[in-house]
DNA sequence: GTCCCATGTGTACAGTCGTACACATGGGAT
DNA sequence: ATCCCATGTGTACGACTGTACACATGGGAC
């Protein structure tokens, strides 16, 4: 009965099943006993450990943005300063695409989410914000701020019409945010 | 008992019942019951009217795309092919988002409930054309298509960061992506 | 060694859901 | 006048939900 009585890393393998619930079910397939179904444990633990599914739902999120900010980390894109950033960028996305597609559906289905759940409205914000703050860095902050909107139709316009990932049409129409910048360019605006 | 024995329009009436409701409590609110209640009709009619709730919400996002289009077209929006174009889009843009907001985050959030729900997605797809195809007669595709994700963007951007629209931020944003278009600059393409 | 409490476990309850079904009704075709 | 069937109505069922609660257990503070 007491199969597992002492056990460490639960809470992090609850966040885990919940992606995976998220990624196979969508959100209308989170509950709190569908996540103890995949997790495997009881249903009051992940009561215990999440006392609310919004509070399961930003764990994931905060999560999934976590592992993309991983990914833009372990490419050091967005570094080099003498890079064509338009390009950077739309092979980041592409990158990001061709790998398992549920990765980005979950990603935008949480950060959706936040539409309805104010909870979810910081991390979401934090998910804009790591983009937009490296770009900072490489342009100036309405530029940035751009960007990271026209990525984002980008992938919503793919996501929703089911049309495959065109990169060398990322990489020109961002390419027009950049070019057509104010006079600063391409560098940092200090 | 016989109180509403014939209630031609009691199918429109289920539909903008169901608007309402998703507007006020999200799509996580909408049910077959919750749609009767609020257009005050047994629950057995919304079922009989709709057998599923995907096609509920196909009616309710087809209506308010077409509320969207008249918007449109009633303003004459995007035929005047002298005016400055990023400016009538961050305008329209504007006009849409002072009014009633709870409009735009419907029309966002049945739009971005077709991630999940396959049903959903050729509406969706009628939304994104109901912009492309008005576009593409100032400009080329390519450029049409990149302007409409950028405005999704900024839309998606501002609900979700719970900042206000700067109108002049999105026609200067806007601007660019026409600015550097190729060389068909303004014009149609063809 | 003793005790506390964070953690784990199992069960129960009241509410809501989609769905199905039997039956009522009356407009319009015949 | 008669009948059919699209439409309207009411109820029931099983599944699922969030939540709450009582109880078990054992690591670590003391």
């Amino acid at each position: 009965m007491t199969a597992r009585r002492y056990d460490p890393g639960r809470r992090q393998r609850i966040i885990d099943a919940a992606i995976r619930v998220v990624g196979a079910r969508g959100i209308a397939g989170l509950s709190h006993r569908s996540v103890a179904a995949e997790a495997d444990v009881p249903l009051g633990s992940t009561t215990y450990h999440f006392r609310t599914l919004d509070d399961l739902m930003v764990a994931a999120l905060r999560q999934t943005n976590e592992g993309f900010a991983e990914l833009l980390a372990a490419r050091g894109t967005l570094e080099d300063t003498r890079a064509d950033l338009a390009a950077e960028l739309a092979g980041l996305m592409g990158e990001w695409l061709a790998g398992d597609r549920t990765g980005v559906e979950l990603e935008y289905e949480l950060y959706l989410a936040a539409l309805r759940r104010p909870a979810l409205r910081p991390v979401a914000a934090e998910w804009i914000d790591s983009l937009v703050e490296p770009l900072t860095r490489r342009t100036d902050p309405v530029t940035a701020r751009a960007l990271v909107a026209l990525l984002d139709g980008i992938c919503l316009q793919m996501l929703l019409t089911g049309t495959s990932y065109d990169e060398e049409y990322a990489r020109e129409v961002l390419g027009r945010i950049l070019r057509c910048g104010g006079a600063t360019g391409d560098g940092p605006a200090g």
